[in-house]
DNA sequence: AAAAAAG
């Protein structure tokens, strides 16, 4: 409660920062709801987090419990559950609850949540830099400029004055003021030579035990004054970036026409047909050409890579400890449920501890997460140097996915095979608050599950070094490698240790993994499950042709039936829309898309997983990777534009061998584009006319 | 259009 003096600072920062104009306080709500969202929700992740799927995961969000209790205070809370964050909801009158958002800045209660703001705290993150890493960051160290210009100010520090405000809290009215965090760290960090400011922090009585444990390091740190280097990252925002341009890369791709040749470099195993090659690339040159106009893309069936090819037969009879794992890890394994190997978990585990750059592709649900998971953990066994488990010691493996949902998945997945001999891993991903993920990191950890936007956030904070990660798996691999993503993978990569191994998976891996392969793998194997096509498949498909005003109908008497129903939206918006509707219909459903905060996307999911709702309405977001047990219905509203996204979204269902069926609605003007669609994913599926109330629909919600 | 940092 000291500390919250609103009227001592309220009025300065805030003006500090509004000197961009745009940032008032008043005004971030308006003018940026994710930023409204964000803010606020900063409050709210924690105690959504905690509640929803924390609990029992970690003991320290335990600790910080006591912290929320104002959250008791918000009946609001209870209110919402289904819809606090959508912000979007503005259309939604019923979200007349995000009033009670507002009400939030009832805050002044939460001294705890004070406490977070502490990104305040940031100053530790001065110290942190001592992450001696940093010296290798030099990738990063291109930007130089940067230092020079916007750090000199550290001098200034007179801005530290003003941090006291902590007091203001209020202040996290401030925050809204990202924007001028540049303007933040020059003025605070400077302070930290006064660290003075750090007695401040004491208000975190709360956590006192932490500062005790957990940081106690931060003063061997001498590396901070290594730090330094920041003062470059100005410049390399611009100096990097600008390049996404430019991307010279892609000019690389082009090469796919080369591919062939690699083909021939390899043992001609087989001519790959799984994915028809509709196309060549010779016409790359075009392409680089425009890629300013670039066309949003065509559906294009990338070659396939060559592959060794394993068969059920193979990998039949095989054990854990014929691959190489080792005892503790095969236990856990067998308590997970994996028995023995799957194929593709037999194909890719001997190469992965050999060492070796591995490509693996094996159907959706078919046991890729154990397939890397397993192995890398053993091969992490195997190569412990001195990192023992020395605290601080850093990341020695990195695990890179799309999503956030999935990054948190494979950690579920790895993290109780990597404890199984004792190694410990942690996600780093967007949308949560990175305390925990930076004090964990501080502790010391094994292996690191990421998405890409956190991961390079923390990297130029200095608080994650990559430099003494050997084994880089990048999961979806395919999807890694699209435009908005290949770039801060490439940076990443380039973060680890030379010549460390690289394992990329997917269920449609293709050659639109080249660039990545020319630039950071060498020789690797390619292995993929044979007889995993549509013939073996247990998905049923079925395509709808329907009037578009029907199709909200229809999807409602599609989503009535008793099992667990996906209904995959293009845009967040429509999810929004259809989750809205089929609950005004009587059919409890749930959203998930990237409109939604973070604690909302990961609760909305667990209400699916859980079976407190049987429909989620969700964008690709939800796609690939996500695993839920038991969806019998996948339904999407919105035709994909790509096959793969077809086959992803489809292997939502379906999976480790069970039934499930994939409907798919569209208008009669888009039979053809459809049929060639499901060409190129060779995907047989039936294809009639439908009206709300016909049999067939009844017959599908009846699955 | 979506996603990924934050905004």
């Amino acid at each position: 409660m000291p500390n919250f003096d609103k009227k001592s600072d309220s009025g300065r920062p805030a003006k500090k920062y509004n000197s961009t104009g745009a940032s008032k306080p008043g005004s971030r709500s308006e003018g940026h709801r994710g930023f409204h969202a964000d803010a606020a929700p900063a409050k709210k992740r924690w105690n959504a987090d905690e509640r929803a799927s924390r609990t029992g995961d970690r003991p320290a969000s335990n600790d910080r419990r006591p912290n929320w209790t104002p959250t008791n205070d918000r009946p609001a809370s209870n209110d919402r559950p289904s819809y606090g964050d959508r912000a979007q909801r503005t259309e939604r009158p019923s979200y007349g609850d995000r009033p009670q958002r507002t009400e939030r800045p009832s805050y002044g209660d939460r001294p705890q949540r004070t406490e977070r703001p502490s990104y305040g705290d940031r100053p530790q993150r001065t110290e942190r830099p001592s992450y001696g890493a940093r010296t290798e960051r030099p990738a990063y160290n291109d930007r130089p400029a940067r230092t020079s210009s916007e750090r000199p100010s550290y001098n200034d520090r007179p801005a530290r004055t003003e941090r006291p405000a902590y007091n203001d809290r209020p202040a996290r009215t401030e925050r809204p003021a990202y924007n001028d965090r540049p303007a933040r760290t020059s003025s605070e960090r400077p302070s930290y030579n006064d660290r003075p400011a750090r007695t401040e922090r004491p208000a975190y009585n709360d956590r006192p035990a932490r500062t005790s444990s957990e940081r106690p390091s931060y003063n061997d740190r001498p590396a901070r004054t290594e730090r330094p280097a920041y003062n470059d990252r100005p410049a390399r925002t611009s100096s990097e970036r600008p390049s996404y341009n430019d991307r010279p890369a892609r000019t690389e791709r082009p090469t796919y026409s080369d591919r062939p040749q690699r083909s021939d470099d390899r043992a001609p195993r087989r001519e790959s047909d799984y994915y028809p090659a509709k196309r060549e690339f010779g016409n790359d040159s075009q392409r680089t050409g425009h890629s300013a106009g670039f066309q949003p893309h065509e559906d294009v069936v990338l070659e396939r890579l060559e592959a060794k090819v394993i068969t059920a037969g193979d990998a039949s009879g095989k054990t854990w400890a014929d691959l190489g794992i080792g005892d503790n890890m095969t236990r856990q394994l067998i308590a997970m449920g994996a028995e023995t190997p799957f194929p593709i978990q037999a194909a890719t585990i001997p190469d992965v501890l050999a060492g070796k750059d591995v490509l693996g592709r094996g159907k959706t649900g078919s046991g890729k997460t154990i397939a890397f998971g397993a192995p890398l953990v053993e091969r992490l066994m195997e190569n412990m140097g001195g990192a023992g488990r020395k605290p601080g010691r850093k990341p020695r493996a990195l695990i890179l996915a799309p999503t956030r949902e999935l990054a948190m998945q494979i950690d579920r997945t790895v993290q109780p095979i990597a404890r199984s001999v004792g190694l410990f891993t942690t996600t780093i991903v967007g949308g949560v608050p990175q305390f925990k993920q930076v004090s964990t990191l501080q502790r010391g950890v094994d292996i690191v599950i990421a998405t890409p936007g956190r991961v390079e956030d923390l990297i130029e904070q200095g608080r994650l070094d990559l430099s003494e990660v050997f084994v880089t798996v990048l999961d979806e691999a395919d999807h890694m490698c699209d435009l908005g993503f290949l770039e801060p993978v490439q940076r990443i990569l380039e973060s680890t240790k030379k010549g460390g191994q690289k394992l990329l998976f997917s269920a449609t891996l293709d050659k639109g993994v080249a660039t990545l392969v020319k630039q950071f793998l060498k020789d690797p194997s390619v292995h993929e499950v044979a007889g995993e096509d549509q013939a073996s498949s247990t998905i049923d498909h079925k395509v709808l042709l329907i009037e578009q005003r029907d199709k909200t109908r229809i999807i409602e008497e599609l989503a009535g039936g008793e099992g667990k129903t996906l209904i995959f939206a293009r845009t967040r918006a429509f999810a929004e829309q259809l989750a809205d509707q089929l609950e005004d219909a009587g059919i409890p459903a749930t959203s998930l898309h990237g409109d939604l905060n973070q604690s909302r996307r990961t609760r909305n999911l667990q209400l699916l997983t859980s079976g407190r709702v049987n429909v989620l309405v969700a964008t690709d977001v939800a796609a690939r990777g996500i695993h839920v047990d038991d969806i019998s219905l996948v339904i999407q509203a919105d035709a994909p534009d790509e096959y793969k996204t077809y086959l992803h979204r489809s292997g939502r269902t379906g999976r480790a061998g069970k039934v499930g069926t994939v409907v798919t609605l569209i208008s009669k003007a888009r039979r053809r584009r459809m049929d060639e669609l499901l060409g190129r994913a060779e995907i047989k599926a039936s294809v009639e006319m439908a009206a709300p109330g016909d049999r067939v629909i009844g017959e599908l919600a009846a699955l």
